[in-house]
DNA sequence: CATCCGTGGTA
DNA sequence: TTACCAAGGAT
């Protein structure tokens, strides 16, 4: 049974995988770290045209390290929650400075960088090192839930029986590297949930395990809750998400009472300081929740005061 | 452990 | 148009 999965599985990826470019038996540890991170919570289209960017600009991690943070946090561009371009900088340094410009290549290494947390650091040992790891992804924890469970979603938070199954289901080392069985099956399940076993409608005639599949077999019961949206409208992530746009936006320091104004951006004028600028302005924040979400952007180290104005670090 | 952290495409 | 959701991590 687990044979053919892992047989079936394995092969439908040998045949339908994706030509990403971290997937390049050539590409280097920290590229593949690189896009994991930039993978974290943002789409693959969207991730491509940066990773490439960043892998002309910064090859190894020395070179990013080599920078400011603000640097990164400026080529991390639009892709979304600007923090994890401040801590592959802050990777980039530790790995430059404490490992000999080396990328760690164990689970327990990668797990003390900045930003890397369970699933990245067994991603990275498993696709760069070729390390037996078991990945738990939002896509793995849903095909395992299907196929295996018989449920419609996992669980709202990772559980302890989720780790263990995906333990299970881990085929054994057998010593072939990044073309081992296990980090096959990883990459396998993980394609799998990305563009067929999707969260919403689901291609099951696409599926090579759809007559293996638990939620099938059940009769496709809907999801045991309803996933809670993610509160965007008025929030501080929005005003933070402005004000960092007119921040990559900006080389020099960007006057404070520019961010307050709610008139014309006199001082910007064309241009596209000024366009973000009117983007934040259109928000309309009350003077508390924009200072609020400045302070917070300084403290979390987004953003630096600079001769009366706000920079990228 | 629940909450916070960006962004844009899609149904 | 609104709401969901995409290779999570830190606190």
């Amino acid at each position: 049974m687990l044979e053919g999965l892992h047989t079936t599985i394995v092969e439908w990826f040998a045949d339908e995988a994706r030509n990403l470019p971290w997937r390049d038996p050539e590409c280097s540890p920290w590229g593949i770290l690189v896009s994991e991170v930039m993978l974290q919570q943002t789409p693959v289209v969207r991730v491509l045209p940066v990773w490439r960017e960043w892998m002309e600009r910064w090859p190894q991690p020395a070179d990013l390290a080599a920078e400011p943070a603000g640097e990164a946090v400026r080529a991390w561009g639009r892709l979304g929650y600007p923090r994890r371009a401040l801590r592959l900088h802050a990777a980039a340094t530790v790995i430059a400075h404490e490992h000999g410009g080396v990328l760690p290549d164990t689970e327990a290494g990668l797990l003390s960088l900045p930003g890397v947390g369970g699933y990245t650091a067994a991603a990275v040992a498993a696709f760069a090192f070729g390390r037996r790891a078991a990945v738990v992804d939002t896509n793995i924890r849903r095909v395992h839930a299907r196929l295996v469970r018989g449920e419609a979603l996992p669980s709202p938070a990772l559980t302890a029986a989720e780790r263990r199954l995906a333990e299970e289901l881990l085929p054994d080392d057998d010593g072939a590297g990044r073309l081992s069985a296990s980090v096959r099956w990883n990459a396998g399940v993980m394609e799998l949930g990305a563009v067929v076993c999707t969260a919403r409608s689901p291609k099951c005639a696409a599926c090579p395990v759809a007559r293996d599949c638990a939620w099938r077999a059940a009769g496709e019961p809907p999801p045991s809750y309803v996933p809670k949206g993610q509160a965007w409208h008025g929030s501080d992530r929005q005003v933070r998400g402005a004000v960092m746009a007119v921040l990559r936006a900006a080389s020099r320091p960007v006057p404070r009472p520019l961010f307050d104004a709610p008139a014309l951006p006199a001082a910007g004028g064309e241009g596209p300081i000024a366009a973000a600028l009117t983007r934040l302005h259109a928000l309309g924040p009350d003077p508390e929740r924009l200072e609020r979400c400045i302070a917070g952007l300084v403290a979390d180290g987004l953003a630096a005061e600079r001769d009366g104005g706000l920079v990228l670090p």
